[in-house]
DNA sequence: CCTAACTGTGTCCATCGGAAGCAGTTCTAT
DNA sequence: ATAGAACTGCTTCCGATGGACACAGTTAGG
């Protein structure tokens, strides 16, 4: 698991060839060829073949500008992502989180194969990061710890990639593809070995239809301001580590 | 995109041949083979050669017994998961989830692996479901609805998830692919485009190590608790649904 | 018995990621 | 101006992968 050259694609300020033909390619056009194919067919469509020829060069020629395709996955997978949102809207520290989670979730939802290129050890993007700015911003003075703010932050995250897996439905057609609807597929015919898993399927069959995002936010975030109250977003509480700039 | 082996290899009570030589293999020795080399080398390792051989057979032999390899890594994902505790503890509602969240984490710390195994559109398998009965089986009569009884435990479980990915370390030996040594390395040369990252970064450097798990459930927890109340966790609180067992 | 059902295996194939070396092109140093 | 260094895109080649298919041996039920 070698990291580094996805750490240097992804952040190298490239010095830039001063000899040789002009590259015919850059990494932006060749990560978007391969987003428009993981979009479209998944991300097991997209190998080194496939996006050359949609690009209209052999795949070799792919090697001069990405040294591997995990590294290419990286790249495609953070410029995916889109920057954050520049306004975070004028309520209070809540609302901003809210506002910042309910922003991750439609390039999750346009690019579900984002899910499966972020698991495991890999290198945060530039993209990425400036996500990761823009919450701590938000909790910058709430009177929370460095590591607590980061674990506010995967809280937050981590639901909405929850709630994009479930939402992840196969767009070709078959809608029997999402994960609610395996489940209650199996349970169906054995609900009484899971009866809790019955009646809640049983019930929620119903009810409303996707709340389960803003559920999980309020969850999250009532629980948040139960620690550290209603604060100020502007300024920080009395007791605060002074260590933060 | 096809599930319906994954169904029928994970919950098919398969009818047992009566004829023809006896079977020398089983799912579960098959899976607990596949299993072992994706603790030791990670998930790419395992491959239907390398699982074959381990066993000493013949890659297609697997084939007898095993549809393709999809199905094969979901039998192992179930398998790797094992089955929820059986006793959750004498606490209260919230003191049993949250005993219920920190026994999922131990699975996917011996078997990092699952993680990648268990994204994207895939089949629900005995264990996974008797997980989630065990935390529904909790939440019942708390007066959440069907669905608001499943978006916690995706909350939860998603929480465990996001911190086991955290954790995920290189067991060879560098530990400087862990997530959190990653972003400090990248923050560390380019922290003026990510003021709140640094902060962040350089406090919890100094504070404690592993609070994130204990501090997201709590976070969850307090949420729930501010939306259910303290109500008995065995008696429905009035104005519950009736129509739920 | 003998045939249907089932086993494990050997062979074959398309595709994958990637290494190495090639000829052509362009810039820089002389 | 010119030689060579640097760079491009390409061709060729390789090992490994998941899987289709047909085959011979083995077992049990009629």
């Amino acid at each position: 698991m070698d990291l580094t050259g996805s750490l240097e694609l992804l952040w190298g300020d490239r010095p830039g060839p001063r000899r040789g033909p002009k590259p015919a390619l850059t990494h932006e056009l060749i990560a978007r060829t391969g987003i428009a194919i993981a979009d479209a067919e998944g991300l097991a469509a997209v190998s080194m073949q496939r996006v050359a020829a949609d690009l209209g060069f052999t795949k070799m020629s792919l090697y001069r500008y990405v040294p591997g395709k995990s590294e290419l996955v990286a790249l495609m997978a953070d410029l995916a992502m889109g920057t954050p949102p520049a306004d975070l809207g004028e309520g209070d520290r809540f609302a901003r989180l809210r506002a910042w989670a309910l922003g991750l979730l439609p390039g999750f939802v346009r690019h579900p194969w984002v899910l499966e290129a972020t698991t495991g050890p890999r290198v945060i993007g530039p993209n990425e990061l400036a996500w990761m700015e823009a919450a701590l911003a938000v909790l910058d003075g709430a009177g929370l710890g460095g590591a607590e703010r980061m674990d506010v932050l995967a809280v937050l995250a981590g639901h909405v990639r929850n709630i994009a897996q479930q939402a992840a439905t196969a767009p070709g057609g078959d809608a029997g593809t999402q994960f609610g609807a395996i489940v209650a597929e199996v349970v169906r015919e054995r609900g009484d070995r899971y009866p809790a898993v019955r009646a809640a399927l049983a019930e929620a069959a119903g009810g409303g239809e996707d709340e389960a995002l803003g559920f999980g936010l309020d969850l999250i975030l009532d629980g948040l301001r139960a620690r550290i109250g209603d604060a100020s977003p502007t300024r920080a509480r009395p007791g605060a580590d002074p260590t933060q700039s």
